[in-house]
DNA sequence: TTGCTGACCGACG
DNA sequence: CCGTCGGCCAGCA
């Protein structure tokens, strides 16, 4: 809020806010942001994360399916997993076990 | 500058 | 059920 007002530093603010073991969408970000229908952008933002000085847990941003569409970002398609796995978070089939439970609305939680 | 692409989402046929 | 399309914004050739 203080500088660089960028459609990505306003995702990573979000995403940073995620708490522990939770997990949230792209889409809801972009719900979030007001921009519902660039919820790519927010995808892109987490591919720009990848600069290495930004504390992003990108692992914790999952489709609306809850699957881990971006685990091959990570440099392996097992780190976003085993991520989330350290967490306390279940992994079946590339998907969050009990994602709707998991799930972490920042414009419910933060509102 | 134009145009394509991208870790998505929802709608339509 | 599955394929396709539009929308949104930013980065790059």
């Amino acid at each position: 809020m203080t500088n660089k007002d960028s459609f990505f530093e306003n995702v990573y603010e979000v995403v940073r806010k995620i708490p522990f073991g939770r997990v949230t969408s792209y889409g809801a970000i972009a719900e979030y942001l007001g921009t519902r229908g660039s919820a790519r952008m927010v995808g892109w933002a987490m591919n720009a994360s990848h600069n290495g000085l930004l504390n992003v847990p990108a692992h914790r941003v999952v489709n609306r399916a809850g699957l881990l569409t971006g685990k091959h970002h990570f440099g392996g398609p097992r780190v976003m997993q085993q991520l989330l796995e350290s967490e306390g978070i279940k992994i079946k089939d590339d998907a969050v076990v009990s994602f709707v439970s998991l799930f972490w609305d920042p414009k419910k939680e933060l509102a």
